[in-house]
DNA sequence: TCCTAAAAACCGACCGGTCGTTATGTTATT
DNA sequence: AATAACATAACGACCGGTCGGTTTTTAGGA
């Protein structure tokens, strides 16, 4: 094994324990020695890396981030009918639900520094704002379509938007994994029933 | 001032301080130096009145949980009318809008920690049931009254709820405050167009 | 191909400081 | 005098980060 694919290797083996003890156990509550112990590594190896734990957290948003986003623009673009894509859509979280003790995990903590630390703030912000015009476009498409009404589409985007990080949120209190997948398109349905032109 | 008071005035002064920096800071970044000095008492005080800093934020979650299920029940309980009395409601949560960074705060740590720590799921589990519940009954009483379409009322009420804490999160990411109320009053007027029995 | 020196990658003991908690002493109320 | 309420200093565990040293890879000449 040369030196690239040592070096790759090792920093992957960081950053894959620490992306697992950030989202189970929290910024703070994780430790730079658990993670080398998880990631079988020295502290010497992760500060080699890395210049230091808040570095790695910033390095694991992007990742967090852009896979997050290519997933949902995966899902969201081959919709030729936005309602229908919409369902659709609700329906393929539900793998995101099922992983959702770990992926809540990550996202209350990118949330919770998101508000406390400028620089995690910075790097989420630009990423959400896309998030938001995702949808409000979608809006768009559909209007333009005729099959959604006239409605603002920044504001239905938002609640399109809102309504998903909300229902994601409520998943993560309860204990016995329910089907939220169709829990969100059975909310899906309800919103579209009012977005949906009635002649 | 008598030993009563004297105590339960220190003890607010320490959940007052507490609050405010669990709020601020969250969990772990509060220190218990850092409560005391803010609270004007000193760390025999403090452990005088509780047993550890866990038990501080569990006191406190009842306290919190409370104050918003009483905001929440002073609001909802005068409606005669359902959709009025929703829209009416999201423009009451204006204020709650505007203290955004600070609840936000406070509502993230009992998500994070609800997440992570048993004893607070527990303290949360109970209160956030009665949430759920109270949509779901505005949402049957708005079908009884006519005003509804004839939905699954667990379901609409919790995309209510969802859109809720869904919104309230967007908000505080955005930096310059911006009309909140309005703008949830308009994603509730979406919903409703479809909540609405349409004859 | 083999040897070697430099560079890269890694190791792990250790340091300085912090933090939650406690033990002991002091002041105010009963 | 007895007890509740509070103050202060100290303890011990822990944690992020450092540093001197070791191992592994690379590069180049013989």
């Amino acid at each position: 094994m040369n030196n690239q694919q040592r070096s790759t290797q090792t920093k992957n083996s960081i950053t894959d324990a620490a992306t697992l003890l950030f989202a189970r156990d929290g910024f703070e509550s994780t430790t730079v020695a658990g993670i080398c112990e998880r990631a079988g590594v020295s502290k010497g190896a992760f500060y080699y890396h890395f210049e230091s734990k808040e570095a790695v957290f910033l390095a694991l948003i992007d990742t967090w981030l852009a896979t997050l986003e290519r997933t949902l623009t995966e899902v969201t673009f081959q919709a030729e009918n936005v309602p229908e894509g919409l369902l659709e859509m609700a329906g393929m979280m539900q793998p995101v639900f099922e992983n959702n003790r770990f992926f809540m995990g990550l996202f209350l903590e990118l949330w919770t520094h998101t508000n406390r630390n400028e620089k995690v703030r910075q790097a989420t912000i630009t990423p959400y704002r896309r998030f938001q015009d995702t949808f409000t476009n979608l809006i768009k498409d559909g209007i333009g379509q005729g099959a959604i009404s006239d409605v603002d589409p920044e504001i239905a985007g938002q609640l399109l938007l809102s309504l998903s990080s909300g229902l994601f949120l409520q998943a993560s209190l309860e204990n016995e994994q329910e089907n939220w997948g169709k829990k969100m398109q059975d909310c899906i349905q309800i919103i579209l029933d009012g977005l949906k032109r009635r002649n």
